[in-house]
DNA sequence: CAAAATTATATTGTGCGCAATATAACTTGC
DNA sequence: GCAAGTTATATTGCGCACAATATAATTTTG
């Protein structure tokens, strides 16, 4: 490729990414819409639904966001009574996040979506897979 | 994989997805500071710079953005002295970007950051190729 | 040619996403 | 045991991202 193409959007690599990244997003959100969260709520909900009483650093991990995303969201989550925020006994820096009954039984309902997804994405799950493989060398290259 | 396994955050696909975004944005922001832009500034000015005097509506198609983030990005871009916004005489309606001295120079700057992203990233460029395949394959299935 | 429909951008409101900073609680060293 | 350093979350501020709506200009139609 000519260096002078390089500035070029249709040259870029990171731009479909981006693209897709958000196309993707705009897929879940009438599915989302239903169970009245956004895509990141529908991650941290993930996160809890496997492992209950986690705090905000362990789910900010998980999910690589960092505080000043999750506090606000997490309260959101509260405000929706699906999650309460409990300030550790023993160390009052930690909080700890609990599924409430109604967060727990969310599940059921979300257990659906990947499914949808699969469907609405039209796309070969051989695609897929291959899809994430790549993804995951390209985020542990970079994450190191 | 088991159906109660859909719903784990390790099994999702379009996770590291958005991951991967991020962190590519986050390997951009650096490179970017010294410009003093944002990537999606970056965006934009890519496709001025491959064809200067677009109108709001053809930016946004190329970059998938809608006028509620571009007029206010746009603005900024004119804050920095990057660009003019001008209506369109016979069409009032419509707004034509333009780049100013100054936005067509930063292209002389903005030329090294692909290599340098490349440098950053420490992937194969091979990979690389083959994730946008991946990608286009995948959004031009969704897009329809 | 005037009312209705369409088109293009702008505005508003909500929710991320993240850097920088603040605050409060805990731990360590002397 | 207390001052200094560290840790965990919260706050602030700015910039996307996008749905819903508004506004204004143009085009279409009867």
């Amino acid at each position: 490729m000519p260096k002078s193409d390089s500035i070029l959007l249709r040259n870029q690599v990171c731009f479909p990414l981006y693209a897709l990244s958000k196309e993707i997003t705009k897929l879940y959100r009438p599915l989302l819409d239903r169970l009245d969260i956004t895509y990141p709520q529908y991650l941290v909900m993930m996160v809890l639904w496997e492992n209950d009483g986690q705090t905000v650093g362990e789910i900010g991990d998980k999910i690589t966001l960092d505080s000043g995303t999750l506090t606000p969201l997490l309260k959101r989550l509260e405000s929706k009574l699906l999650v309460n925020r409990i300030r550790k006994s023993g160390d009052e820096r930690v909080v700890e996040l609990f599924l409430t009954d109604k967060g727990h039984h969310l599940k059921e309902q979300a257990c659906k979506i990947p499914e949808a997804m699969l469907l609405k994405m039209n796309v070969e799950s051989d695609e897929l897979l291959r899809l994430r493989e790549l993804i995951d060398v390209i985020l542990s290259k970079i994450q190191k």
